[in-house]
DNA sequence: TCTTGCGTTCGAGCGCGCTCCAAGCCCTAG
DNA sequence: CTAGGGCTTGGAGCGCGCTCGAACGCAAGA
């Protein structure tokens, strides 16, 4: 197991019921050092990705990558950061279409933060609609646990109706 | 939209912070009147899936459905119960493959409930994983949204290194 | 009667996000 | 000198979960 990556480095940071503090929401967005420039392997190990998916990533025009004399990947600490935002969006669930969009508005410059901003805002409730549906999920997934019988449907009127 | 399905209507149920009550996951896991057979067409409402959707689970072996005199599907209410549980398990993101498998426990007998148990167990840890997940990125997208400056990263230490 | 609409079957197609292959280059260790 | 390992490229391949197309059947309504 890569253990190394930063999301993993943050979960076990915040423990098992972190009320995310403002120091932890610190920790959890720029723990790196980003400092020195990094080689593709480095990169895929803090990020928990394949080499080829950061290759894949940078086809798809969502980052520029500079060479060093051999040809080989140099990523510095503007592509690093950039890297971390984009796992942290696909991890989160947007579109690899839309993270080209994102990218593009900001190539296009300044003006275009509040349509940049207008993006994120509608992810995040998007990211927030979806945990909303895991936890529902979650709880019946518990509740069927907790009351196994076998068969795909210990429906909850058979318990016990009256406990409504 | 079709706002009629259960998922949906669970949600709404539970309002914007629900403590998921007991009650409320009574609600969640049986809201349905499971009593007379219903159309491919009712089914697919119920669970926001398509047609096509209850063909190819069917097709694949995780329900049996009986056919009326034309040669129409007829979902009685075992079949119903069956696919809300199997279109929960999707929508809380169990591949296809661990649904088959379940689905083939169920198959043989009642001696199989532990290892059904054992699924339902690591399936329950993988969502409760993934909520954590996405908790983290919801964080780290709201935070960046609050100190929005534009650009792919406006990393926290360049904000204010002082503040951990 | 004829059209509309909902259903059926089987098989093919598709969008997504990687993931891998093949051929080649460079550097280092043995 | 050679072998190994890590990197490069473009393009092809893959697994997943649907999604659709084509040809057809049946039944109710204009």
């Amino acid at each position: 197991m890569t253990t190394d990556d930063l999301m993993t480095r943050a979960l076990e940071t915040l423990g098992d019921d972190g009320p995310l503090s403002v120091e932890a929401i610190h920790r959890v967005t720029g723990p790196s050092d980003v400092s020195e420039p990094m080689t593709i392997a480095e990169v895929a190990d803090l990020l928990d990705v394949s080499p080829h998916t950061l290759r894949y990533y940078e086809r798809a025009g969502l980052v520029e990558v500079a060479r060093d004399g051999n040809g080989h990947r140099v990523y510095d600490a503007g592509a690093v950061r950039r890297l971390v935002f984009l796992t942290r969006m696909r991890l989160s669930g947007m579109p690899m279409r839309e993270l080209r969009e994102y990218v593009s508005l900001v190539d296009e410059g300044e003006h275009t933060t509040p349509e940049r901003l207008g993006m994120l805002v509608e992810h995040r409730d998007a990211v927030r609609r979806r945990i909303r549906e895991l936890t529902l999920s979650l709880a019946a997934i518990e509740y069927k646990i907790a009351t196994y019988g076998g068969s795909t449907g210990p429906d909850v009127r058979v318990l016990d109706p009256a406990a409504s």
